[in-house]
This record gives C-alpha cells, structure tokens and sequence, in this order.
DNA sequence: TTTAATTCCGACTATTATACTAGGAATTAG
DNA sequence: CTAATTCCTAGTATAATAGTCGGAATTAAA
C-alpha cells in the first residue's frame, strides 16, 4: 500500500463529496475551492476514481460528482489503492526484481516489511469513508 | 514516521551486525558486501546511527562499528527515525505550515494519518533488532 | 442556438526528495 | 610506512510525484 499526496487529496475529496451529499452532483471546482487542490490535478484523480467504480459523473454545464456507493461502504484501502498505483513502497530494495540482495533469498527483514503493509493495509481496509466523516475511527 | 529506503538499509545493517556479532568490531566493508549496499552510504548511515548512541566505532585498521546496546534492548523505531529526518510523511498536504488546507482548520482526514502514524510507530515500537534476528514479530 | 460550465483526455513540464558518488582527512593496527 | 578503516563535506543523478496546459466532448440553461 503506496502513500503519497494524490491518495491523500483523493481521500480528502472524497471525504467532501460524502460530506456535501446533498442533491445532484457536485463540481469538481466546488471541491477545489474548499479542499484548496488544483482543478486539474482533481480531474486526473476522478478520472481514477470512477474506473474503480468509486464515483459517479455526469457531464456538461451542472455536472460532477457522486458516489456510487453508500460511504459506510466504501473502504479508505479503496480510494488510496484506486488512485496510487500498487506499487509496493515497503520493498526492501528499489529495483530488484529477485531476491532483496538481488540475491535469490530474502533478506533478514523481509518479512518485517511485508508484515508491516499488512498493518497499514488492515488499518485502512477496516475505515470507512463513512466513519471518516464522523471522525470515529479508533 | 517516515519509510525511506536508507531506513530500510539502516535496519538491514543493523541486523547485520547482531547476527554477525562475535569478537571484535566488524567493518562496512563486510557489511557491504553481505547486504549489498554501497560502502560510501553505508558510511553516511552509521554516523547517524552513531549519533544515536546505537552503534559504537573503532577507527583505524581493523576497526568497524558493533552494537552499542544488546540487539534485545534496541527497538526497530529507534533505527529507523535515527537515520530519516523526522519529516513526518503523512502530513495532509506537503509544503503547508498553516493548517492542512492553509487554512487555520484541521482538514477533515488530518487525524486519520495521525492515527495511522500511530499505528506504524506503534508496530515499530514493539518490534525489537533481536526479534527480527529471530524472525519473531507477529 | 449560443453560451458557459462542466467532464474527459493526452501530453508535457517542474519540483523535489532521495539515492548515490567523489575526494580527501584523520586514525590506527601491524 | 602502509593499508585499512572511520569520518567529513560537498556535490550529482535519478526517478517519482506533483502539477500544468490546451483542447475536445457533453449538456443545461439563457
């Protein structure tokens, strides 16, 4: 499970389009005024999430977004993997494809890594979008 | 709690060095060439590690690094936070002194990364040099 | 039917953190 | 003395990420 910037404004915008519920979809200039991300840098992050079924669109004047899902549904582990390409940052080296010495073995702390993603990962896989919004995730 | 790959390296040598720990110090020469890491940023990560009272050295011929603290009693966060700047990666947005929104506010998901650094920290924490040299971490 | 607001799309550039290198000084065992 | 090391500082390279730009397609409403 990958964290960068772009997981984190899609988690934020998403957290606002399931907090502005109200009728009809909502813009994406609406969600750049009040999360303060660039319009554009939005557009490639919806383009994602909707791909992943996370969002819905409708076009022209009056168009924007919805979320296809309930939030009580949508996972947080969704809306980061969505975006961010599953590339793994806890490898134990960059560029190797074999082993983590480039050797054919593991490497002594591996395993640390890999139990550590699925940390993070069962962090995320248990908060819901919905709990986000009301803050209660412990 | 930052992730970088000289964290990784960090504890990698660092493991290193508990499992090869007999008499005398051992030089990152050998390290090097074990782990497969270049000696000159094997050299940059240990001043700090040394810094961090967690590794000794002894200069000269024949000199080399050993732990300073039995491999029990060193915690994985301790290594890992000795050598990254303590630039915490899960901050909402990057370059934003103010709030996470440059606004004064909290953002919405600003305490999901603190939770979640928690949990990371937390992880790290429990996990000892002497636990991974075993393999037991769960 | 025109206009304005939007999503959609592809390509490109900028930034920046990280990884890594280079060269030499200081130290010390043999 | 020599060779092997730690120590120190400064730099470069790379790659991933962040972000921009221009325009096409769509559609509600004036």
């Amino acid at each position: 499970m990958k964290l960068t910037t772009k997981g984190r404004y899609a988690v934020m915008a998403m957290a606002d389009l399931a907090s502005n519920a109200n009728f009809g979809p909502i813009s994406l200039t609406e969600i750049s005024l009040r999360q303060n991300i660039s319009l554009a840098y939005l557009e490639q992050i919806f383009i994602k999430l909707k791909n992943k079924k996370l969002v819905k669109s409708s076009r022209g004047a009056t168009g924007g977004y919805v979320l296809e899902k309930p939030a009580s549904e949508i996972k947080i582990s969704n809306i980061i993997s969505a975006v961010d390409e599953e590339v793994k940052m806890l490898n134990c080296k960059k560029n190797s494809k074999k082993g983590c010495n480039n050797k054919s073995t593991k490497c002594i702390t591996h395993n640390l890594w890999d139990e550590l993603d699925q940390h993070i990962h069962g962090f995320f896989e248990k908060v819901k979008l919905q709990d986000l919004v009301k803050q209660n995730f412990n």
